[in-house]
DNA sequence: AGCACGCCGACT
DNA sequence: GTCGGCGTGCTC
């Protein structure tokens, strides 16, 4: 009695195979096996077995399994039911979903991790809860219904283990230092001891290093983590552990959200409005909608945290949808700090008198200086006085950056650079230059100003040298180093007790970007990076240098007032009609020819658009506000309905049209829920 | 996504 | 006369 396997294969191929098991009848649903596929070899993944070859289908073709990869199955039925959810949701082939949950590693990324002694050391010391953390805790364990043992509280909030209850979530909304983490672990711990599997999901990078092993101090070998640095044996072995339970608590980035753990009880979701948990290829998921549909289909909680929470989160808190915990005291003696904003209207340096001042008086109380600026380089456009002429990148509509120090114009999209020009290159005029700050002007302009201060920069250019970064933090941390100047890196989850003033060099970068969502970046960028002063001393100060200091998103950042930020913002969208009061698809066409692009997407166009139910509509097709990037073209469209499943209905037939004639030489991709516009 | 088959231009 | 460009189609 022969054996037939379905198999998914890792490419954008809507379809199953069926193949004969192999003969030494090793073949099983959840393992992946080698097959002839074409004229090639590939691995797939067994997920269904049947009695008897698809009806229709030519039995001359079906071909024998080679080989079977795995000892033992990688997925159960959960997992291959849970890739083709997400293949169903973000609209890509189910064996694309299914191996992107896979921690294979195949393209492994060499990740810088931080030094593991940067941790918030006085928030781990935390022995006994404030009451503030208590009551949070207690809400959400009685919610859960997990057994109590310890506090000497009493036992279960009714309900208990079994029956399905609809999932409820919680949001931690605290400002920094309030003791987020410690609730999570606590939290966490309540569940494993009600016999639960937790899945903690921490941003990108740096922060994944530092969690990872405050949650290996706590919880020992029954911890596993996923972080990008590991190699794709290390990650399957620890995928292996969860499956057959010897982890239980699972930390990582957003890949994490796929952990193969049963009996979930808990998912946290730490800085819950970080970017980095939507993933940027196919699929292009969002970690919290897949924690959400992971939540609701194995009753388990979702806890997220966040001083600053995206607009969708903060909409559902406002509807009661997802319950809010409030945690507004700062532990560890550290009070708010002052944050003002600074005019830069009629500065010819790009560091304020009054921004001078302060490094100056912090560096004489023998404090700490961190100035954020979210560019790097020294100069990011040229422009001539004389003819008005430009230079952007050969291959995309982006201005070159100039980087001084290596004495080269360079792309930061595509990586072109060339040698910055003398005089314009198109008139010849000398009143032509580099305009715009970057990192490596500021930190020319403090070594000027302050020549006795010891200063490092830390950007992507500066932590190329592998242990730059590390180094680097060490160092800060040490007191080796006054003033710590850098991009995005030094604005996330770095506590340094000796900081006392942090500088945001300019504020308005990313503010007028084309996306809906420029304010809300800005607002909690800025909130972030004043989270790092004065941490554990009450006399922190931020100030924010911008050209606009009556601009209502800079007014309200530096009042950390969260609640008028959005009560602004969320009117705006609403007005708008854009997310949360909508839901969106975004769809690129990009090729090296524009007039196939447009072709392309103005073909979808008409074929979606008959489609799409009332009160849906479409924004474009446009240019992307990156018009082109590495030598393609790219154009897009925005979808905009209330409703998902239907904007899914519509897109799938369109998408499905589309393919039968699809142009030669033009890519289109398909982002559901998109976060970034351009 | 690969990978091969197949049909039109400038080269040993 | 061939090498090689990339358009088209298929993968149990």
């Amino acid at each position: 009695m022969p054996r037939y396997f379905e198999l998914l294969f890792d490419t954008p191929v809507k379809q199953r195979f069926t193949y004969l098991a192999d003969d030494k009848g090793e073949a099983a649903v959840g393992k992946r096996a080698m097959a002839p596929f074409g004229r090639r070899e590939a691995v797939g993944c067994i997920v269904a077995e049947r009695a008897a070859p698809p009806p229709g289908l030519d039995a001359g073709k079906i071909k024998a399994i080679r080989r079977v990869v795995d000892k033992e199955a990688l997925f159960g039925e959960d997992e291959i039911a849970l890739g083709r959810w997400i293949a169903a949701y973000y609209l890509c082939s189910d064996g694309e979903a299914l191996f992107s949950m896979l921690p294979s590693g195949r393209r492994a990324a060499v990740i810088p991790t931080l030094g593991g002694d940067a941790l918030d050391t006085a928030e781990e010391r935390a022995l006994s809860l404030s009451r503030e953390q208590a009551d949070a805790l207690d809400t959400i364990a009685a919610c859960a219904g997990w057994e109590t043992r310890s506090d000497g509280t009493s036992g279960t909030d009714g309900g208990g283990a079994a029956g399905k209850k609809p999932p409820i979530h919680f949001y931690l909304y605290g400002i920094t230092g309030s003791g987020k983490t410690e609730v999570f672990l606590r939290a966490a711990e309540k569940a494993l001891a009600a016999g639960k599997s937790v899945i903690y999901l921490v941003p990108e990078i740096s922060l994944t290093h530092q969690a990872a092993e405050v949650v290996t101090r706590r919880f020992g070998a029954g911890a596993a983590m996923m972080h990008s640095a590991m190699s794709g044996s290390e990650r399957l072995r620890e995928w292996m552990r969860i499956r057959r339970g010897e982890a239980r608590i699972i930390v990582g980035p957003r890949s994490a959200i796929f952990a193969p753990a049963s009996n979930l009880g808990l998912v946290i979701i730490d800085e819950e409005h970080d970017g980095s948990f939507k993933s940027g290829n196919t699929p292009r998921y969002h970690a919290r909608q897949v924690a959400m549909r992971r939540a609701a289909g194995s009753g388990a909680l979702l806890l997220m945290g966040s001083a600053t929470p995206s607009a969708e989160a903060w909409k559902l808190m406002a509807e009661g949808r997802i319950r809010r915990l409030n945690l507004t005291a700062r532990l560890s003696g550290g009070a708010a700090p002052l944050i003002k904003p600074v005019s830069l209207e009629h500065c010819s340096s790009c560091l304020s008198p009054e921004l001078q001042e302060e490094i100056r008086q912090t560096a004489l109380a023998g404090r700490q200086t961190i100035l954020f600026l979210n560019r790097r380089g020294f100069a990011y456009f040229y422009h001539c006085k004389e003819c008005g002429y430009e230079l952007s990148c050969k291959r995309c509509s982006v201005s070159l950056t100039w980087h001084k120090a290596r004495g080269r114009a360079v792309c930061h999209y595509c990586g072109y650079e060339e040698a910055p020009p003398a005089s314009c290159p198109s008139c010849g005029s000398l009143e032509a230059g580099f305009m715009g700050i970057g990192t490596e002007m500021v930190e020319e302009e403090v070594r000027r100003r302050f020549p006795d201060l010891r200063l490092r920069r830390l950007d992507a250019d500066t932590i190329e040298k592998k242990g730059g970064l590390e180094e680097t933090l060490a160092l800060f941390k040490a007191g080796t180093i006054d003033v710590l100047l850098g991009t995005q890196m030094v604005a996330k989850g770095l506590n340094f007790p000796g900081v006392r003033l942090v500088g945001v060099v300019f504020a308005d970068t990313g503010l007028h970007l084309p996306d809906f969502r420029a304010a809300e970046r800005t607002f909690s960028l800025i909130v972030q990076v004043a989270g790092r002063a004065g941490r554990f001393f009450p006399d922190g100060k931020v100030l924010v240098q911008t050209l606009r200091p009556k601009d209502g998103v800079i007014q309200a950042a530096c009042a950390l007032d969260v609640e008028g930020f959005f009560r602004a913002e969320l009117e705006n969208r609403r007005m708008q009609g854009f997310p949360p009061y909508s839901r969106l698809i975004r769809v690129v066409a990009r090729g090296r020819e524009s007039e196939r692009v447009a072709g392309a997407l103005g073909r979808f166009f008409a074929l979606v658009r008959p489609l799409l139910p009332r009160g849906a509509d479409i924004l474009g097709p446009a240019e992307c506000p990156l018009s082109r990037i590495a030598g393609n073209y790219r154009r897009q469209m925005l979808l905009r309905g209330a409703d998902m499943a239907e904007l899914h209905r519509a897109v799938r037939a369109a998408l499905e049209q589309y393919e039968a004639g699809k142009d030669a030489r033009v890519y289109l991709e398909v982002d559901v829920d998109p976060a970034q516009l351009l």
